[in-house]
DNA sequence: CTAGTGCACTGGTCTGACCAGTAGGCTACG
DNA sequence: CGTAGCCTACTGGTCAGACCAGTGCACTAG
């Protein structure tokens, strides 16, 4: 040992070179959404390559929801803002090869509804309540209209508690799991018998939780949360994971 | 209104069909871990593409981190096992464009790592708690020998009671986050006088939330996890946010 | 039996071309 | 003078064919 400590090369391949440019540009704010890249052309000479390596960089951009390109767009590419969309894509894959279970998914969002509906509690303001409030409302009138006009309110009242929590990352990840968790169970709703009954018991439940943030009281609101996803999912999850489940109510 | 209600059609690019086939391959298990993908040239032959789209096709695959290719391999491009680094880099992407604050991602951290041991206060193992024993262990013959080893303890630490929550969704995200927020305060962690003393006081808490799993006591492991990373986080975080972190302390 | 050498093949990159689109200027018509 | 329509100069998407450096394997010479 001693002597100089020689670390492996790592060959870097061209269009990486190009990816990691424009994207510290884009995440620097150098590059605000909106903007625009040069042409693939144009940005063939400012890289010095080929075009085939520019496309393949831009490739992987546009993978990544950072940039955006459109045939005939004299304009180049647009900077897009960014969007969940790249998130909600690997943990879509995530959740199809890593065997991420019903269950497991479910589970997290009842550690995040929770966590949001503690956070909300103590910081909503009014306009956040009558949001929540005006969701339930919309809740009660779907309750004959069928299932998506309910959901869709449901989704309206999580992501207001989500959105008064404060916290992006929490607002985001509700949001990407929620989608997955809604279609790995679509389908094997419209069948269900008691639906009616479960949207009733459902809104009741939705009606405790916002008198428990509206009244401030965190950990009230935490446990309700936790309740009514409970309640709400736990025909849909298989009876060997519900024992994970109930652990995280008290 | 009424009629028939047309939608607009959405060209889709050759490559990105390429992209849906082999994904949808690799999704369903048609095409394990380990599994190798035909050479490009094969590739284009099968699709009645140019071996450009294939190239784009793949650039895209392995920037979701599906498969990975290498020059010279007779075997063509192989099928990785998934891996949090695509999920990892979305998150790390939305942390720097979309201002998400330090005081946020420790939220967050907060928020996990307490629901990690509020299961795993239920679920752990005895193996698993002899494994924490041990990561405290570490941490303590770490604190004169320096912060990384210090921080690679009490990593494993949170690695251990993760696992034990059995929630891989929870294991992922504590990783993620947690490199952010090491990466985010990086470099102002050696300068620190007191580093010492918070060192210490870290292995006390750890201890105390040992003994709360260890007792199977669920909520006061939250508490106290969370009271854990608060103190320990706390000095990082800007003034204005630290109201936010202390609404999930009781 | 082994050490060494080719060879056939891989992915990475380049060149140059064609096509279908788009935007914006130009023209001819009202 | 205003506008509808065309024209052109671009764009990105795709293709074909080529070269190179690197790899693994079979074959061969010792």
């Amino acid at each position: 040992m001693g002597g100089p400590r020689f670390e492996p090369v790592r060959t870097v391949r061209a269009y990486e070179r190009i990816v990691e440019q424009i994207e510290e540009a884009v995440e620097s704010g150098g590059l605000p959404p909106g903007a625009r890249l040069p042409s693939e052309r144009e940005l063939m000479a400012q890289f010095g390559v080929s075009r085939s390596t520019v496309r393949e960089a831009l490739r992987v951009l546009q993978s990544r929801g950072l940039v955006r390109s459109r045939p005939g767009d004299p304009n180049g590419a647009e900077v897009l803002p960014f969007s969940p969309a790249a998130l909600h894509k690997s943990m879509t894959t995530l959740a199809r090869v890593d065997e991420l279970s019903l269950g497991e998914l479910v589970q997290f969002r009842m550690v995040l509804d929770a966590s949001a509906n503690l956070l909300a509690a103590r910081l909503r303001t009014d306009a956040e309540l009558a949001e929540m409030d005006a969701a339930i409302g919309r809740m009660r009138e779907a309750v004959g209209a069928g299932y998506d006009a309910f959901s869709a309110a449901d989704v309206a009242f999580h992501d207001a508690v989500a959105r008064a929590s404060r916290n992006k990352l929490i607002q985001i990840c509700t949001d990407v799991v929620r989608s997955i968790v809604l279609g790995l169970i679509a389908g094997k709703i419209a069948g269900s018998d008691d639906r009616e009954a479960l949207m009733l018991q459902s809104i009741r439940h939705h009606e405790e939780v916002l008198a428990a943030v509206r009244a401030g009281d965190g950990p009230l609101a935490a446990r309700l949360s936790r309740r009514t996803m409970y309640d709400y999912y736990v025909g849909y999850v298989p009876a060997g994971e519900r024992a994970a489940l109930r652990a995280l109510l008290e």
